[in-house]
DNA sequence: ACAAAAGTGTTGTCTGTACACCCATGC
DNA sequence: GCATGGGTGTACAGACAACACTTTTGT
């Protein structure tokens, strides 16, 4: 493993994911049931060990694709999490990740393995270790992306209306938002090119539904992108 | 090391700081020799090995405490840098720190021990591995926090001048500053205090010193604290 | 008296926020 | 015809950016 520093002490480095999704309705985090010694069947992010040949971020995206299949999945790295003794299996320093993925199309597939399930964030079970505090860091690093980042594209479907966009900011957030000044700002992005289509699930009426400009995204400026 | 996960692959994990100084003048970074192969006597960031007992945030400290004799420095983890490859001396992944001192009384200190040196940041050498890399992350992490921190106050002595705090900030987003609407600005968030007193090394007239106002900072809605 | 930095105010523009009514449709 | 969510405009307030002259004092 190392050819020089001999004297040093090996540990094994791990990476867990919070990943957050969203139904239309709810800002959601993917949680599992532990499926190995130790705290076999508790409640744990999904991770994975970081191997020999492998960086972090790759470690981070394997653990996704196996688990879901998907590759190019949003994902930022949030902290290390390396108190000793924060795993009873080993000296184990964690690499949080946080990832937004588009539910859905996949949501089935993930609740039919390993006991995966999607958990209101407002009502998280008491998870292993050190996980509960590695979900509120990546809520607020969520909300900083946020804030500087389109970053409800990375979890609505392709086509939303801007309810529904609005909708999943004010779960981010928390807090009820204007729909008139939400609309009015968005919209004078020029980041969202709107339909001949309307949704009408959700209203008599029908509302327009919008997709991403990626051209229009280009060209903005991005230092003085701030939606919150 | 590890009681369960016996299987995994071992790695050492390692810190590396980058600390930015201010001389009144320039924004700095202390470099230093590498005292040790391999890529020995090569410009390079200050770090060190994580050990069994420890954790990440506690090797920066003691990384920092043995070079300075100072406790208590700012600092802040950025993120991992893990490729495989990227230490010719073994599989290391080392998290980057970055880390606010003031400079003055403790130069001569640094630049005595071990070959460090203060570096202009517009003026680096090339240094080992992926140090520049991690250079850059810690000047867009500095300029994001000192949006929204006071960050001065950690670079700067404890008297100072608002002309050296605007020099200060005009380093760290390189660009000038109107001099009138930043006083207005900082001074509005009523978290200096003004002393009775005046700098006079740096012009005839003399200006006014201030210190942190602790107890202004406290009461400021921190989420409304925009400085740039 | 002059050079060098300090200190100080006003104005126009932009951005954010608060707020209420009509529209289209399915039932 | 009525209930439901969709869509739109205005007005006020606060923040920001641009801008120039006077003060102090060491030489």
């Amino acid at each position: 493993m190392s050819k020089r520093y001999k004297s040093e002490d090996p540990l094994l480095l791990a990476v867990d994911c919070i990943i957050f999704g969203f139904d239309g309705n709810r800002l959601k985090v993917l949680l599992t049931q532990r499926a190995f010694e130790p705290l076999k069947g508790q409640w744990s992010l999904l991770g994975g060990f970081v191997k020999e040949r492998e960086s972090v971020s790759q470690t981070a995206n394997r653990v996704l694709y196996e688990l879901t299949g998907m590759h190019h999945i949003y994902m930022e790295e949030l902290s290390c999490f390396s108190e000793p003794g924060r795993d009873p299996g080993g000296r184990v320093v964690s690499v949080a990740y946080f990832a937004l993925i588009r539910t859905g199309a996949y949501d089935d597939l993930f609740v039919s393995r390993r006991g995966c399930q999607w958990f209101d964030f407002t009502e998280l079970p008491e998870l292993v270790m050190d996980h509960n505090e590695m979900i509120q860091h990546a809520l607020q690093k969520l909300r900083l992306r946020a804030a500087s980042h389109p970053a409800g594209l990375e979890l609505l479907p392709e086509k939303f209306t801007l309810s529904q966009l609005r909708l999943l900011y004010e779960n981010i957030y928390d807090r009820p938002m204007d729909k008139r000044n939400f609309s009015r700002k968005v919209l004078s992005m020029k980041i969202l090119h709107k339909l001949n289509e309307k949704e009408t699930a959700n209203s008599r009426k029908g509302s327009y539904l919008y997709v991403f400009d990626k051209q229009g995204y280009r060209l903005l400026d991005k230092d003085s992108f701030r939606l919150m």
